[in-house]
DNA sequence: AATTGTTGCTTCATCGATTGAGCAAGCCCG
DNA sequence: CGGGCTTGCTCAATCGATGAAGCAACAATT
């Protein structure tokens, strides 16, 4: 992995040479602020042409080891495996180039001790912020950043110690249960209880659902059955396991269900294909996430799209200082409407 | 964004003057090599204790200035929204961590201008190797990061400037194909010509599963019609237009289709909704990738599996010069059998 | 006692880009 | 013609980590 003796990267003291000026000449022109160092503009010209002919390319390294802020940014993500956050990161990057911003990005499989390892190699790399999304514990990041002065901002999941973007989990949780709760009604001719499948019973965002789940209950006059709310993980086994043994346990599952995540919903959909609990009549699903595959599995699943475009404008207007000292946002989630 | 004055990062002149050492001394024992420059390990373990105290990190970007190599690795990944590529880029990060390399990802959205920015991006930041996985122009990458000195591997897409680790699209293809030929045989009792539908003509992927796509028709003796060869890009849309005007044009669809990619099988199930072609008789589908939902649509689809972590183990050897001279390496896809 | 070897450090140049300070040449004005 | 201003550059210190070279102190050997 060594390289090529030959090839050596051209430098701006080679260019300075081959310009017949000096390397901060042919620096200031370069990152562009010769106006302002006086440098002619023949002279800049000339060095821009050479540059290009020399396929010179700037080493990053000296330059943000010189100057104070790096320009680039860092994301800790959970997972890879939905498009959620696969649209997180496509539109995180977007953005962040957009704003001449370089990211960087970690997945950290949901592991707290990776989370915090993939923070420090960050701040190795002079990171001017750090976005920490779904993180399991945002508020120990945030100290490690805070130590080294660099500001955080959590995705997804909030901390307290630093601004969060998240989503409105209560209220897409109401509606989304309501759905489902009226879908219930229509086929049974009845208000029926739902089941709660999947997520952390201890993380912010499946507790508020949770209680949008319980509102939408009380709202038409039902109570939740607290054995029914199955906060068993993200991991479609945790879901297809504790269905396995809820069903083992009652007999008769409930005609609906809330599901916490498409990942979640996998095991779920697994579940009742494999143990054949719902093949007289299909239940009716809400899923809390958005997946174009499932949207095609059948009518009798409802989803509420998390708004990710919207998410990172916030995100970003709190990078830019466009939003002082706001410390939750939370943004409203689409309800998909069943094509 | 600035940094905050009274937060001044630490630096081995910081811990050198608290331990009453050179800062020679305390680069040697946090860099690992100080008994090769024989530092005693008293003053080794004090260096080591008044690191932690002070929650010392190393400046990376003066690391790699002074070093020759980075240790920083690129990856350069057109999409995020499937999990052919995020189980890549999930393994890609887990492995190249291993190897106590720092990954740095890029999505290009199959925009050819984008990922010569982004090659140009890594080099900038003196990466050590370049992977491009599925890039439009993978060539022009490879010459680009050439003329720095640094090596590049093709990922999924092959080039012919560098060596490239992609799935044995042929047989996968003639497998998949073959198995969506019986299932039409069972069930309309005789042999009929599929459809081929997604992914761009031109690219080496595409061409090679038509070939094996054409190969299992020949094998049992029937011609595949060429105007049923609908290559006409990945995304869902394009697939979707595709069928409708194909449709338009002749009426009836072959009872089969091999499908070129999960995105573009999103178009095709949409298409098979909307326009209620098939409500007689659900289609046989093949589809080149896999996906945990599609699993879960029906059993009319047979799927095969690109081998993600054989692909990045044969990608590694070579980073590793395991592999010295081979310039393509095919991977077999694994079939997914209908549970 | 003189030489050689070993241990345990320190000194200093270096990587490439940035930028404050400085300097020479030309111009303008009274 | 001398002083001040502008233009168009160059010089040199600096960012933080690294490692070759060197040096002092002591031990071992002849």
């Amino acid at each position: 992995m060594k390289r090529v003796s030959q090839a050596k990267r051209k430098t701006i003291y080679d260019l300075a040479a081959l310009a017949g000026t000096s390397a901060s000449a042919v620096s200031a022109v370069l990152n562009g602020n010769w106006k302002k160092r006086r440098i002619s503009s023949q002279l800049a010209e000339k060095i821009i042409r050479i540059a290009d002919e020399q396929g010179y390319a700037l080493n990053m390294q000296a330059s943000v080891l010189r100057r104070d802020r790096s320009n680039i940014i860092g994301m800790i993500v959970p997972k890879y495996d939905n498009r959620y956050f696969g649209s997180i990161v496509e539109r995180f990057e977007a953005m962040a180039r957009e704003r001449g911003l370089f990211p960087i990005i970690t997945c950290t499989r949901r592991d707290p001790d990776l989370e915090i390892e993939a923070a420090r190699a960050m701040l190795s790399y002079q990171v001017d912020c750090v976005i920490a999304t779904g993180a399991t514990d945002p508020d120990r990041i945030t100290d490690l950043c805070a130590a080294a002065g660099v500001r955080t901002i959590n995705l997804d999941l909030p901390g307290s110690h630093a601004p969060s973007v998240i989503s409105d989990n209560f209220q897409g949780a109401l509606e989304l249960t309501r759905r489902v709760l009226a879908n219930c009604e229509r086929e049974l001719g009845q208000n029926v209880p739902l089941m709660f499948v999947g997520g952390r019973g201890t993380d912010h965002n499946t507790s508020e659902r949770v209680r949008g789940f319980r509102t939408a209950h009380h709202e038409i006059g039902i109570t939740p059955e607290e054995d029914l709310i199955l906060a068993c993980g993200y991991a479609p086994e945790k879901a297809e396991q504790s269905l396995k043994v809820l069903a083992e346990k009652r007999g008769a599952l409930p005609h609906g269900m809330f599901v916490n995540s498409t990942i979640s919903l996998e095991g779920v959909i697994r579940w009742i294909r494999r143990s054949g609990h719902y093949s007289e009549r299909k239940p009716q699903i809400g899923c809390f996430d958005f997946d174009p595959f499932v949207a095609l599995l059948g009518e009798n699943i409802e989803m509420v799209r998390q708004d990710v475009p919207k998410m990172l404008d916030a995100v970003f207007d709190i990078i830019d200082n466009r939003n002082p000292e706001q410390k939750l946002v939370e943004i409203m989630p689409i309800v998909e409407t069943m094509a």
